[in-house]
This record gives C-alpha cells, structure tokens and sequence, in this order.
DNA sequence: CCCACAGGCGAAATATTATTGCGCGCACCT
DNA sequence: AGGTGCGCGCAATAATATTTCGCCTGTGGG
C-alpha cells in the first residue's frame, strides 16, 4: 500500500527506534508525545506495513575477532538474467558476505565482506568467489579504517524535504 | 580489556540480539539456555564492554521515499593525515553519506550514499562532494538492486572457527 | 583435608512496562 | 442535527524487567 502516508508522529517512532531500537514503549510515547497504548499501536502497524524490518543488536565486528573488512568488485562474463541471480543466490550462502549490491556502469556488484583475518577472507577469495562460475573479474579493496558507519536512513534529510513540500 | 574472553551463552546472546534486538529479556534466556537474571546481567555486561554498541530498528529507506542508493570512489590529492581526517569530517557532517571508509589501492574512500531520488543526489554530487577541498576524483555507481543486506557480523563463522582452535 | 572466598546461578519479591478494553472527542459526510 | 469512523487516553490486567538474597561450585591457601 504505498497509499499509506506518515504522520510526523510516524516520522518521529522510526526515527527515534532507528537511533534506539530497544527503547521501552512508554519513553517512546513520552518523546513523540502521545500515550503509551496509541504508540504502541503505530508502531505495530508500521512494522506490519513493512516500514519496520526488524530489529538488531549493532555488535562490534573487530571485539568479536573479524578484523578486516573488505569491499570486492566483481565482473561477470554474462549479464544476463539467469546468470546475474545465480550469481546473487551464490552471495546469499556465503556468510563472509554481508552486502551485495548490483551497480551500474563497468563493474556488475559489490560485495561487501568481514572475515577474522587477512588469511581467511583470501582463502574465500581464490577457495570460493574466484571460482565461481561466470566471474569474470574481482579487484578487492582493505578497508583501512572506517570514518563512518551510520545504519539507516537520514531523517534529518526527510524532514527538510517534507517542510519543502508543504 | 581484550583479555575478556566470552563464553559460548555471551556468543548466543549476541547472535540472538543481531537477529532479533528487541526480544525480551525473558525469551533470550530461555533460548540461551539460563534464566533471566542472569541473563540481563550478561546483557548489561556485553553493552558495557562494547560488544553490543547500540540497537536499531531497520528501516525500509525505500519506502521512506529514499529510492536511491549510490556508491561513491573519492580519490583526494593529499593523503596527509590532517587532509585524510578532514575529509572524513565532512563526511560525517553529510547526512546522505551513511558510510565512509578509508581503503587502500588506487582509491581512497568509499562512500556509501542514500537520496530521495537521483536529482537530490546529483545536486549533493556537484554541489557539496565535488567543491570539497582536496577532493581529486570521484566515481559514482548507482545501486541497480540489493541482493544481500546483513547487518552485523557471521557468528557461524566465528563458531565454525572456535570448534576448531579447541 | 578443610576452610574462606569469589563468582555465577536461580527463586522470590518488587518495580516497570506491555497490552487490552472501553468510552470520549473530533472531523467528515449526509 | 445525527451518524460514522478514527485515533486518543484512562484504567485495569498481564507480562517483563530488575533487585535482593541465599545456594552451589571451583579455587587457593593453611
């Protein structure tokens, strides 16, 4: 139902559970300013609507031991159909993958990567996507340090865009 | 304290949260096997540690109204330090770039960018990204589909790697 | 071998929170 | 006006979170 519009009530829930996922139902309906109950209610419905996915632990990559994080490029010989999901359901079952994303332009995706080390992301490197049927071409990329890592969507940007609009 | 060595009910724990981050306290210790005070306890302990850095409801940027998605290869002039930091800063200060991360090769950064829709992009591309200082080249590539989006971190992966270390 | 002690657990008690049921007010027809 | 649908808040109830406390276990002296 993409009829369904938000209030800047709905705006506020997803932006504060965006920021605090496990914030309990009253502070919640105490920082949007309504009762418990009518919040409570919103947010049901937005996760049936499908505006809420899920909920998630952030968990510290490098305290748990995965110390390197990778993007890989790759290229594909065929770009038809067939081969380019084939190609995302082989993404799907590698767990060291955790985004893959089809792009336009020279390179066909890019996957972004975590593994514990340097040794084993190029043992699934050369051991798993390097044959994989119909790869072409892969150039990987360290990650050096991360400068920023903000999950989510900028509601700061949304907001400015609806006052805009009105 | 890299000394702190989690046991196998602090990995369950964790990997329950990145599923699931809003179970109760009640239903996560009776899947890892312990009852609920200790449980929260073990949570409270993990968050303090930085294991668990936040929580965070996943929003649907597509239905948000955020239709596009883009990757972006900044290459700067200086890779000095101050001129590396700086450049990190103004990401930061961008709401559109959700991820910023430093690489080594050919280029520097890796940005990862949401919008409203190409026209609000292509104005931050030209207006904001190309007129920052130092800035050399920049390289877009339009998300076409996402084909995997996990957030967080493997704990198969880390299992399968603590089974055999034992 | 026995004891003191630290750490982690679970039962029970209490404080908070989630959830349900209901009546009210308001906007929108007709 | 009168009717209707929607969303709110109050109040009651169910469930959960959190604190308190005593028990058990493993460890390191003495």
């Amino acid at each position: 139902m993409p009829g369904t519009r938000l209030d800047p009530i709905d705006r506020k829930i997803l932006a504060e559970l965006q920021a605090d996922g496990r914030m309990t139902n009253v502070e919640l309906a105490k920082r949007v300013g309504i009762s418990a109950p009518p919040c409570l209610r919103r947010v049901r419905t937005l996760e049936e609507q499908g505006f809420i996915r899920g909920y998630h632990a952030e968990i510290d990559s490098r305290e748990l031991g995965f110390e390197v994080q990778v993007f890989a490029m790759v290229g594909l010989q065929s770009q038809a159909e067939s081969d380019l999901s084939a190609f995302e359901e082989r993404c799907r079952s590698w767990p060291l993958v955790r985004e893959c994303h089809m792009l336009n332009g020279e390179v066909d995706f890019i996957l972004k990567c975590v593994a514990p080390d340097l040794s084993s992301f190029q043992s699934f490197l050369t051991g798993e996507l390097l044959t994989t049927p119909n790869v072409a071409s892969v150039k990987t990329s360290l990650v050096i340090r991360g400068a920023k890592d903000e999950p989510g969507v900028p509601f700061e940007v949304l907001e400015e865009r609806l006052s805009k609009s009105a």
